[in-house]
DNA sequence: GTCTATACTCTGATAGAC
DNA sequence: GTCTATCAGAGTATAGAC
C-alpha cells in the first residue's frame, strides 16, 4: 500500500484526519463522513486508499505502540538513576503535550478492553516493562532511588502524564483560564517524583 | 419519572444495563438491543421507560456526578490533615475498585471533551475543587503537609486512582495473573503520598 | 405495561462513469 | 484516481395489538 508520492501523501491526510476523528469520538462514534470531511476527500476515494473504516484505525493503532513504547525503551541501565527517571518523566509529558490525540486514541482503546491492542499488550508492553522494572530494582537495591515496587511505578508515571492529555477538559475547566497546564504539570511532576524518589 | 414499585425497579434494571454497556463501548458504541438483552426486555420496553437512548445515558451521568464528588466533600478541614487526605485517597482508591463502570463512564464522558457534563464541571466540580484547595493551601501554610500547588496534588489523586479502573486491562496484562492490582496500588499509594505529604 | 411489526435514518461499502 | 449514485445492513424510534 502507498507506492507512489500521491499515494503517499494522501494515505497520510487520510491518517491523520482519522486521527483527528478517532480520538475524539472513538471507533464508534467515528463516521466515514468526518473523516472524509477533514480530509477533504470523498469518502469512497478514502476506501480506495484503506479497505474499510477498521483497516484505517488498524493502520493507527499499530503506528502507536512504537510511539508509545520509544521513551521507555530509552531509559538508560547505566545512566545516572534519577536523571534517568525524571527524563523519562519529562518525554512522557511531551508527549501528552503534543500529542494528545494519540493519547486519547491509546486510552480510547484501552478503556473498551483493548480489543485491538491486547496482543501486543501482552507481549512487547509487558516484555518492555518487565525489563525495565529489573533495572529500576537495581537501582533500589544500590540505594540510588526510593525503594518501591518497580511495576506500580511505572504506572504512577503514565497515569500521572497521560491523565493532562486525556483529561485535558477537566483540568483546563478546573485551573481556569490563566493557567497553562502542561508547565505546571511540569514542575510540579519534577517536585514530585524528586521527593519521591530520593533516599 | 418512575413512580410506583414495579417502574421504579424497571427503571434500575435499565439503568444497570445500560451502565454495563456505555460503560464498555462508549455512547456511539452501545445500542439499545444490547441494553435491553443485558436488562432481560425488550427494546421498546425500554423506551417506554425512557424517551431514548440520550436520556439513558444523561440519566446515569447526573446520578454520577454526586457519586463523583462525595469523597473529595467529605474531606474535613477540621480534621488531622495527613489523616484527611490519605482516607480521601483510599476512599477514592475503593471507588475506582468498587465502580469501575461508573469509572469508565465518567472517563469516556471526559475524554470526548465533556459534551454533556461540561457545565456541571465547570461549575460544581470547579468550586468543590477552588474550596478544597484553600483548605489544602490553609495546611501547607501551617506547616502539616509539603507545599505544593494544591489543585495539581488534587489532580494527582485522581490520576492515580482512576487509572487502575480506566486502564484496568493494560494493569492486568503487565502485572500477570498472580497479581491483585487492587490491593497492591493501595499499599503504593499509601507509601507514594505519605513520602511526598510528610515534611 | 409489554410485545410484534415496521418506519425511517444513518452509515459502511460498492458499482460504474469519467 | 476520483467522483456520483446507490445498495445493504444496522439501529433508533414509533404504531398498534393485546
Amino acid at each position: 500500500m502507498a507506492r507512489t508520492r500521491i499515494q503517499q501523501k494522501n494515505s497520510e491526510t487520510i491518517l491523520d484526519a482519522a486521527l483527528d476523528v478517532f480520538s475524539a469520538s472513538g471507533f464508534r462514534g467515528a463516521t466515514l463522513d468526518q473523516i472524509a470531511e477533514v480530509a477533504g476527500m470523498s469518502k469512497p476515494n478514502l476506501l480506495y486508499y484503506f479497505a474499510s473504516k477498521e483497516a484505517i484505525h488498524l493502520a493507527l493503532l499499530n503506528q502507536l505502540l512504537d510511539t508509545w513504547l520509544d521513551p521507555l525503551r530509552a531509559m538508560d541501565p547505566n545512566g545516572e538513576p534519577l536523571a534517568e527517571i525524571m527524563g523519562y518523566i519529562r518525554k512522557k509529558l511531551e508527549i501528552s503535550r503534543d500529542y494528545p490525540r494519540e493519547s486519547r486514541l491509546f486510552a480510547n482503546e484501552i478503556l473498551q478492553g483493548a480489543p485491538h491492542m491486547r496482543v501486543a499488550i501482552e507481549s512487547d508492553l509487558k516484555a518492555l516493562v518487565d525489563k525495565k522494572a529489573i533495572v529500576l530494582q537495581a537501582w533500589m537495591d544500590a540505594g540510588k532511588i526510593t525503594r518501591l515496587p518497580p511495576v506500580h511505578l511505572i504506572f504512577s508515571i503514565w497515569a500521572l502524564t497521560q491523565h493532562y492529555a486525556d483529561f485535558d477538559v477537566q483540568v483546563r475547566a478546573v485551573l481556569g483560564p490563566d493557567h497553562d497546564p502542561f508547565t505546571e504539570a511540569e514542575a510540579f511532576l519534577e517536585v514530585l517524583f524528586r521527593r519521591l524518589l530520593l533516599p
